[in-house]
RNA sequence: GCCCAGAUGGUGAAACCGGUAGACACGCGGGACUUAAAAUCCCGUGACCGAUGAGGUCGUGCGGGUUCAAGUCCCGCUCUGGGUACCA
């Protein structure tokens, strides 16, 4: 018998689906809703690659799960269509980004349609499209008049603070703001003319411009993301990157902090996923402190979380770029500081924070007086401490702290055992269960209490308080970027105003080229006519977040023109119900997303603070690169085995080319220009050696899927291949969802046949016919146990087990020879969510006029699953020995009878004694003997 | 470095609450059907000892521990993947 025509089966299903618009989502129904969301992709020129469909086709099965199940349900896509890529095909060909951004756009959309994917797609979005950043637009300018009220929590309107402004200047003001912001009074406020007030303001706006650390290629004259940089130099061309700081959009996530680690309570996140926004988050709690300088003139603030161990500082430590550094370095040591300086400062954070093995930094000559003791205490800087971090500057104890420890030693600076219990040769002792020793007043008190009594008598002596600190930093808005959002703002005799909300959007201008301008200013900077009213607009763009922090409400309305989405719209569909995407989103995206829907609830813009209530994280499906090994300076490939002979470099080949790890040497000539010209020196599979007719071995390596690797699958040589059914199936079958794994295609064959299967149960020869007759006992069992099987399944994201139980389901109707109606039909309609084209098409066949996108999910019967006896293991001392048949339920002391009078067991005590006996009904009966 | 996750047969995996480790597949071996092949169907398949049997021993990355019982819980490691603030 002939395998089943997927093809003609998946076109007919199509086409029906597309006729009755079975996808179309009213915003209103007596239904509940049901919100199910895709992490929507950034599409790229590649197209989509076996990777993405992985939490499609999860997300896609809960999706048409809950249609049947009786849910309104909300399924949209769109695309993140803002991004370098895209630039840096426009930098290379000319070609306008949003020209090859609907290209790529289109092919997405297509492929996507042929996996079955049952998106509402009058709902789509795209980031790049004026329609849709218009109000990304908006809702800066809504930051950007925007302020923190800490006594309220909520971000106000920047008119009611400037009204406070006109009465008490900043007095008594409790608001979110810049560490180093003025005080001033009402008329300070008054005073201080349109350019003071708008400085001042800028230290409250959520949206706001600050001088801001960045990457800066002087040779390419733009700044740079960490992972366009290695090794110090740009990975484009190789040019030197200098860190520098520039005057950047900022956005005051900070204000958001404690929010945003108190609603992590309050949604469905794994744990793992909480804690990495905890973590990123960084609540410690602390002190800060300031030191007197012995130049009297100035101080020095520190944060510590540990307040107690004050007695055991020995040094203290400033970042090399710390504001005091110049001003306090003594002329004696101003050439080793300042070459310090010049060696740490184009470290990155990363290199900074990674490298805990070599110690390094610099005495700046200066001295600070100990608070308490008057002592005096050496001025150091050194790269471990992050300028960004607190205040930049730490109070050392190298009794206390593992980094300042490995400082001391290296300096040979002193270091005092201040906490009980401590071995200060060996290394520091940051125990907090520990009791504080050599410290006044201290003494004696646990860690804990000894916290609190030292900020007491730091807050009474003036010289510091308790302070909560996070590490959650503001984040960099502008991108010195083309293919972004443009930043509404222009510059009136340089004060920054809003583009009036009418002349929304800010449309991105043509430019000639997609490159910096020769004085390194953004690619907008080359528009012709970049003005508003005769005044400079913002040149910078928005980065890729910008757009993907709120998508999600713009599905909810999206052909709005008067609002980015109308309340009632988003009062009705409320929280995304189910969001399914990559973990690598975990602190920025989920993050970002989260603070911009806190700050559209707080301004009443929306009616709900966390906008996904329930998140899975689907495992990456990465790829196999294949690797092939050139002598170095030839155009000779060396086979793997052999490669430890010569001086080899690896290079990622195509894996298209290369089946089972052996490459065809024919189409590696013919891939690229290059390589027509190749030689090879091959191995004998066997012996490993050097052979004439052997053959090449490539070797491999698990990576991100990535064009630039060379390892990209693509889906629709599956699905020409078996179909999209089984695809998807395949997808699922492969793992727990939320496991990474490497593509392979190993086992397809088996979900294939598995389909095939299915096909022969409705027809024989080719031919549709079901049977009338009434189902067997035995037949229901294994249906009802499936239903339930399935539904528990998808309740737990657990696809892989679901496609198992399945072919279970399948191999046992087989057995029996089943073809009634009266299993099958329920049975499709279970399968459907799965593989909705072979499911659509069968009940056609059946002779239904609806989809089966709209049919009932069948309910499970519990009167099928229930077992009166289970054979239960008997385990002499722990280890299996054989099974006895007993009540599944049953009282403990009766079952315990029953077990030991079974003679099986009887056979098994002979000669032993029997210690203790463990019967658990319904599971185990284990015999303890000596 | 730091934070998060993972590791089970030749391979992908299952085991949901601490209770029969390896379901379901792939691959492989054998058989049926066929002139033959493909497709399909049936049987076997963790390792080792034993006779190919009965039966037994070992076995879930490594080293310890808790328990009548550990893949599952606890402590200490190793390796792999993700993130590390301008890739998306």
């Amino acid at each position: 018998m002939a395998d089943y025509q997927f093809t003609k089966v998946e076109a007919e299903a199509r086409q029906k689906w597309s006729e009755q618009q079975v996808y179309k989502t009213s915003d209103q129904s007596s239904k509940p809703k049901y919100y199910v969301l895709d992490m929507f992709p950034y599409p790229s020129g590649a197209g989509l690659h076996v990777g993405h469909p992985l939490g499609y086709i999860a997300s896609d099965i809960v999706s048409r799960f809950k249609r049947m199940k009786g849910f309104n349900v909300l399924h949209p896509m769109g695309f993140d269509a803002f991004g370098l890529p895209a630039e840096q095909y426009a930098i290379q060909t000319g070609q306008h980004p949003a020209v090859t951004t609907e290209q790529n756009i289109l092919r997405y959309v297509e492929q996507m349609n042929h996996i079955g994917l049952s998106y509402d797609w009058d709902r789509k979005v795209e980031t790049s499209d004026p329609d849709y950043y218009r109000w990304t637009q908006w809702i800066f300018l809504q930051l950007f008049d925007s302020w923190y009220d800490k006594n309220t929590d909520t971000a106000r309107p920047l008119s009611e603070l400037i009204a406070y402004f006109e009465k008490n200047g900043n007095r008594q003001l409790h608001a979110h703001c810049d560490e180093h912001t003025p005080a001033f009074d009402a008329s300070g406020w008054q005073n201080a003319g349109a350019q003071g007030q708008a400085d001042l303001l800028m230290h409250y706006r959520l949206a706001y411009l600050a001088e801001a650390r960045v990457n800066w290629c002087p040779a390419l004259g733009t700044v740079l993301a960490n992972d366009e940089v290695k090794d110090g130099v740009s990975e484009r061309g190789g040019y030197p990157v200098e860190i520098r700081m520039m005057r950047q959009w900022m956005m005051r996530i900070s204000a958001y902090s404690q929010r945003l680690l108190d609603g992590l309570n309050e949604i469905d996140w794994s744990d793992a996923l909480k804690e990495q926004q905890r973590n990123w988050i960084g609540r410690s709690e602390g002190a800060l402190l300031r030191f007197e300088l012995a130049d009297g003139k100035n101080q020095l603030e520190v944060f510590t979380t540990r307040p107690d161990t004050i007695f055991g500082v020995t040094f203290m430590v400033l970042a090399p770029e710390h504001a005091l550094v110049p001003e306090i370095t003594t002329p004696e040591q101003q050439a080793e500081v300042e070459a310090y300086i010049t060696k740490a400062k184009n470290r990155s954070e990363r290199e900074r924070m990674a490298d805990v093995k070599t110690v390094s930094g610099a005495f700046t000559g200066a001295y600070v007086k100990h608070p308490f003791t008057g002592k005096l205490i050496q001025v150091w800087i050194a790269d471990y401490v992050l300028a960004g971090y607190g205040t930049g500057a730490v109070m050392a104890v190298p009794g206390g702290d593992e980094r300042d420890w490995r400082f001391a030693r290296h300096y040979k600076l002193n270091i005092l055992d201040v906490i009980e219990g401590s071995d200060i040769e060996t290394g520091a002792n940051d125990s907090k269960d520990a009791r504080i020793i050599n410290s006044d007043f201290l003494n004696g008190l646990p860690a804990k209490a000894a916290i609190r009594k030292a900020i007491e008598a730091m807050e009474a002596k003036g010289i510091g308080k308790g302070r909560i600190q996070f590490r959650l930093r503001d984040a960099i808005f502008s991108r010195q970027r083309y293919w972004g959002e443009p930043v509404p703002i222009y510059f009136e005799n340089g004060i920054p105003k809003a583009i009036p909300e009418d002349q929304l959007p800010l449309r991105l201008p043509a430019v000639d080229k997609y490159l910096p301008t020769e004085d390194g200013e953004p690619p907008l900077a080359r528009a012709q006519n970049w003005q508003f009213n005769g005044h400079p607009i913002e040149t910078t763009t928005m980065p890729g977040w910008a757009g993907s922090s709120w998508y999600f409400l713009r599905y909810m309305d999206p052909e709005n023109k008067t609002t980015f989405a109308d309340r009632s719209k988003t009062d009705y569909w409320n929280q995304v119900d189910l969001y399914l995407g990559g973990s690598e989103h975990a602190t920025g995206h989920l993050l970002y997303a989260r603070f911009w829907n806190h700050f559209l609830f707080d301004r009443g813009f929306i009616g709900f603070k966390e906008p996904f209530k329930k998140l899975v994280n689907q495992g990456m499906i990465q790829g196999k690169s294949n690797f092939v090994f050139r002598i170095e300076g030839t155009n000779t490939f060396v086979s793997a085995g052999l490669k430890s002979q010569y001086k080899t470099s690896a290079l990622h080949v195509d894996v298209n080319i290369v089946h089972q790890e052996i490459l065809d040497l024919t189409a590696f000539k013919s891939w690229r220009d290059e390589y027509s010209g190749a030689e090879f020196i091959l191995e004998d599979p066997t012996t490993g050696t050097i052979a004439e007719n052997g053959i090449y071995r490539c070797e491999t390596e698990v990576e991100k899927m990535s064009k630039s690797k060379w390892n990209v699958v693509n889906p629709d040589d599956i699905i020409a291949q078996y179909g999209a059914d089984t695809l998807r199936l395949y997808e699922m079958f492969l793992g727990p969802l939320e496991d990474a794994k490497p593509w392979d295609t190993h086992g397809i064959e088996g979900v294939y046949r598995f389909l095939n299967k299915v096909w022969r149960l409705y027809h024989q020869d080719d031919v549709f016919s079901l049977s009338q007759e009434t189902a067997t006992e035995a037949e229901l069992k294994i249906l009802h146990r499936t239903i339930r099987k399935i539904e528990d399944g998808i309740d737990r994201y657990s696809f892989n087990t679901c496609v198992s139980a399945f072919m279970i389901c399948v191999n046992e109707l087989q057995s029996l020879k089943c073809r009634k109606q009266a299993i099958l039909e329920p049975f499709i309609c279970l399968l459907s969510p799965f593989a909705p084209f072979l499911g659509e098409y069968i009940w056609q066949a059946m002779g239904h006029n609806n989809s089966i996108v709209h049919a009932p999910f069948p309910i499970c019967d519990e009167q099928y699953l229930t077992d009166d006896t289970y054979d239960y293991p008997v385990q002499e001392n722990g280890k299996m020995r054989f099974t006895i048949t007993l009540p599944k339920q049953g009282d403990k002391v009766a079952l315990e009878q029953l077990a030991l009078s079974h003679e099986k067991v009887q056979q098994l005590l002979q000669g032993k004694a029997l210690k203790k006996l463990v019967v658990v009904p319904g599971r185990i009966v284990n015999l303890v003997v000596s």
